[in-house]
RNA sequence: GGCGAAGUGGCGGAAUGGCAGACGCGGCGGUCUCAAACACCGCUGAGGGAAACCUCGUGUGGGUUCGAAUCCCACCUUCGCUACCA
């Protein structure tokens, strides 16, 4: 180290600044060196096998390989590798894996564009951004990457995939699909918003009916709303339960009564949360897609039914909701029989019925449901209360549906079961129903099964062989993998080339021999992130997709860091796939991460998405350049929660790089002071040497306390602020005779070791040369053991105590810590400040709260 | 419409029943410098006052409490998800 401690004597010659003599903190020039010196002694390498210590699998969502990082990815990684750096600091086996999500169809688009082929544009990227990644300084275990367009990947998708056939867990339906232009077909929840578009490329979704391969997610819909064991954000919980959207009730059969065209007596099921409100039951209501819609319609209705239904069809569901729920619909000339009170309905086929929900039907019950209530209205159809207050009136007309259902309720109209509670009557009408067979209890759910084909090239291919007399066959699993073709012949279309690929489609069925054709579409991308982090454990495992031993010991994950915008698609087919695996023994536990932690999402300086075309788009290899990526990371945890997000601006990173090059300046030069620094080198006025010297202690044992927690609980923010605060003190001390000291040198010590998880650079660079400097051998300080807090040096001899008359602060005294409570009120009632306060008024009594931190003085009156 | 999150200085934010505004940005004044930049020191919620201090102040209105940014009730605003789910 090149301390002299005095300014004064360079002021004889030339004038010169000071700090020309001190080497300057240069980022830019250590951390490729401390980067490649990581790598080179293999530092971050996981052994997965080494039982010594407690393992810690830490999990952050796999990168797209679109060309570049942006500033988002580094707001999820840096902290996660903090989080990694730290865990190993406390002993942990840190497993910190990455790869790349590299499936899906911005490789097909640029392949069309550039007539490439989508794995070269795919790879060149991965290559491009490995490098970013490396930059950052993160202990990725590159040994373990994963990358999903790789056979020795993509393989164990169709393994699996032959795996769910063989249990009805996979299964080929034709039904109307939500189709993207751009995309194909797409499962339910990847469709957004009220406009109904895709959630990748944001086109307009239309319905088609085709013939497409399912998950059967549904099957697991019961053990997706069990989160126990789990320690999850409260809001993606939610959304996940609503998306799966559990409803209990009743299937009641209705059935069709007699006329002219029809006999009667067939059975009409409807699904019902409301069995109190079935003799509310005015009409009957089914979706135009519904089966017995043609044999049920009378002649006469026939023209004006098909005009409806053909109608219905042609709409998309875009249209559906563009009518702005007014309600439309048509009679069908027949009835149905409620079969509580025998009373005969008619029945009506409209679009605010979904074929896709429940039976596909509904007993509509106007007075107690809106849509209903709004139908009835339109269509002047009778409206019966059957549930009302206890003090309402029965007969009276409602203004809009009376929807309460609490326990005050009481049933009217309701024959036998009228004056009854109707949470009560609840079950025992469906129990009545039951012992006439007209009716039980019922379960549905929101979700659906999980749509998986894709008509693009640029996916895993379904192994999947149509045969003209054996119908689909499934590829035998000795024939694995199902390759993509090399070379792929887009001839300009955005067509699924696969479809034109003869080599690729002929092929013989593998049951009865006779030429056949290969499917052609290939699997949701979502697929390989259901299952990518078992396989980062054995990347080049060829027996399986998974090595089951190391699955046991380093699964479920520990933690997991990611964005929320996953909540309902990676975030819950993640949670299907590690129960269906679990079912295959390949995996052990039910869950696939105990704790989740979403982070907030960076927007552009316009506060709104970062997107190329707003050109709002923050680059971190600029700022890297710039300022380094240690004050890149600090800025970007400092920034506010890390849950929270918000719009970026890059004025405020001068905060965090003054603060390094403070740190580093009280680390290689303790005795230097700043030109214009006016304190002479003394201490601050009233303090005494040793008075600095706890203050220091104390100061740098109570910051390690506190930010020990902030790492616990990841709040980065305040954790960079507690170091800040303790550089301060330290810059107000150095120069002056306490700087230097074993108690400054314990604090800069605790500083760097309690900053190194976040700035791994300069926190190594200063720790080799404080090494240097005492002649000892260098040792990582990311090898280190984290400290440990001596609370003794944080108790303090005195203490400050705010003094309030009722509630507003008057006074502040300090005193002696050991003070007794009747010698601190002795002190308080002397103070001429207390004394005003009080004033005539009379003192009712003395509140001593927070454990002496604070003393309220209420007055009477 | 439903579910969820959040409203605090000029700005990002801290404080989750006990001193509101930690820490930082920006701003103002000073030191250093021939000068500027960097760096260093001080001030920086609003109003009043020469000052000591005083009053007001955490979206709005009420409530609980000795004491509320924090807890409860009602409302307003913003953001995210969802969208006729019977």
């Amino acid at each position: 180290m090149t301390t002299t401690g005095d300014i004064e004597s360079t002021s004889d010659g030339a004038p010169r600044d000071p700090r020309d003599r001190v080497e300057r903190y240069q980022p830019t020039a250590i951390e490729p060196r401390w980067q490649a010196r990581w790598a080179d002694l293999r530092l971050y390498d996981t052994d997965l096998d080494d039982r010594s210590k407690p393992r810690f699998y830490l999990l952050t969502m796999y990168p797209y390989p679109s060309g570049a990082l942006h500033i988002g990815h580094w707001y999820i990684k840096t902290p996660t590798d903090a989080i990694a750096r730290y865990k190993r600091m406390h002993g942990f086996n840190v497993f910190l894996p990455i790869g790349f999500d590299a499936f899906g169809l911005p490789a097909e688009n640029a392949a069309i564009k550039n007539n490439i082929n989508p794995r070269d544009w795919t790879m060149a990227n991965i290559e491009k951004m490995r490098g970013q990644l490396r930059s950052m300084g993160a202990t990725f275990a590159w040994d373990h990457e994963v990358v999903t367009c790789d056979p020795e990947f993509y393989r164990w998708n169709q393994w699996m995939f032959l795996q769910f056939l063989k249990k009805d867990l996979a299964y080929r339906a034709v039904s109307p699909v939500d189709w993207c232009p751009n995309d194909g077909t797409l499962a339910r929840e990847q469709v957004e918003g009220t406009d109904r578009v895709c959630w990748r490329c944001g086109a307009k979704v239309e319905k088609r009916e085709l013939p497409q391969w399912y998950l059967g997610i549904t099957d697991y819909a019961d053990e997706l709303l069990d989160f126990s064991g789990i320690d999850w954000p409260e809001p993606i919980k939610a959304m996940q339960t609503n998306w799966i959207g559990r409803s209990t009730g009743a299937e009641v059969a209705f059935t069709t009564a007699p006329s002219a065209h029809h006999a009667g007596g067939e059975e009409l099921r409807v699904f019902t949360t409301r069995p109190d409100t079935l003799f509310g039951a005015t009409f009957m209501v089914l979706a135009p897609e519904h089966e017995l819609v043609a044999t049920l319609t009378a002649p006469e209705r026939k023209a004006e039914v098909d005009a409806y239904v053909a109608a219905a069809a042609a709409k998309t569901e875009i249209d559906r909701l563009s009518t702005d729920r007014e309600k439309t619909g048509v009679a069908i000339g027949a009835d149905a029989i409620n079969p509580v009170n025998g009373a005969r309905i008619p029945i009506y086929i409209a679009d605010y019925v979904l074929g896709t929900y429940g039976t596909g039907a509904i007993m509509a019950v106007p007075a107690h449901d809106e849509r209903d209530f709004a139908f009835a209205q339109a269509f002047g159809l009778p409206i019966v209360q059957v549930v009302m207050p206890p003090d309402g009136d029965p007969e009276a007309d409602l203004a809009a549906a009376f929807t309460e259902h609490s326990p005050d309720e009481v049933m009217v109209n309701s024959g036998r079961f009228t004056g009854r509670k109707a949470t009560d009557a609840w079950g025992e009408i469906v129990d009545w129903l039951g012992e006439q067979g007209k009716g039980e209890p019922a379960v549905t759910y929101r979700i659906r099964d999980w749509l998986i084909s894709r008509q693009r090239y640029w996916g895993t291919p379904i192994p999947v062989i149509h045969c003209t007399d054996c119908g689909p066959v499934a590829v035998p699993e000795a024939d694995l993998p199902v390759l993509l073709p090399e070379t792929v012949d887009y001839r300009g279309s955005g067509d699924n080339p696969l479809t034109r690929d003869e080599a690729f489609l002929a092929v013989d069925c593998p049951q009865c021999g006779k030429a056949a054709r290969r499917e052609t579409d290939t699997m949701d991308t979502f697929i390989d992130s259901s299952w990518y982090w078992f396989r980062y454990l054995s990347p080049h495992f060829a027996e399986g997709p998974v090595d089951v031993d190391l699955v046991r010991d380093w699964t479920p994950v520990d933690q997991y860091t990611g964005g929320a915008e996953h909540a309902v698609m990676h975030l819950l087919y993640s949670r299907f796939f590690t129960k269906a695996m679990r079912d295959l023994g390949l995996a052990d536990a039910r869950e696939p991460f105990r704790r989740l932690f979403n982070q907030g999402q960076i927007l552009g300086a316009d506060g709104e998405r970062m997107s190329k075309s707003r050109g709002n788009v923050e680059d971190p290899d600029a700022l890297v350049a710039r300022y380094g990526a240690d004050a890149v990371r600090l800025y970007l945890m400092f920034m506010g929660p890390w849950d929270q997000g918000g719009p970026w601006s890059a004025g405020g990173i001068s905060g965090p790089v003054k603060f390094l090059n403070r740190v580093w300046a009280l680390t290689i030069d303790p005795h230097g002071r700043e030109p214009g620094d006016q304190t002479g080198g003394a201490l601050p006025a009233g303090e005494e040497e040793h008075d600095a010297r706890d203050r220091m202690r104390a100061a740098a044992h109570r910051t390690l306390r506190d930010v020990t927690e902030d790492y616990e609980g990841f709040r980065w923010n305040t954790m960079v602020a507690k170091l800040m605060e303790l550089s301060n003190l330290l810059v107000r001390y150095r120069g002056t005779s306490v700087a230097g000291l074993p108690e400054w040198d314990e604090a800069v010590r605790l500083l760097l070791l309690m900053l190194a998880p976040a700035a791994p650079h300069i926190t190594e660079e200063l720790w080799s040369r404080l090494a240097e400097a005492r002649g000892e051998a260098w040792e990582s300080i990311h090898v280190q053991r984290w400290p440990v807090v001596d609370e003794a040096a944080i108790v303090e001899q005195t203490r400050e105590i705010p003094i309030q008359v009722n509630g507003k602060l008057r006074d502040r005294i300090t005193v002696p810590a050991g003070i007794s409570e009747i010698e601190l009120e002795q002190i308080i009632m002397a103070r001429d400040k207390v004394v005003a306060a009080i004033g005539e008024k009379q003192v009712a009594r003395l509140i001593h709260a927070g454990g002496g931190r604070l003393v309220n003085i209420v007055l009477r009156g």
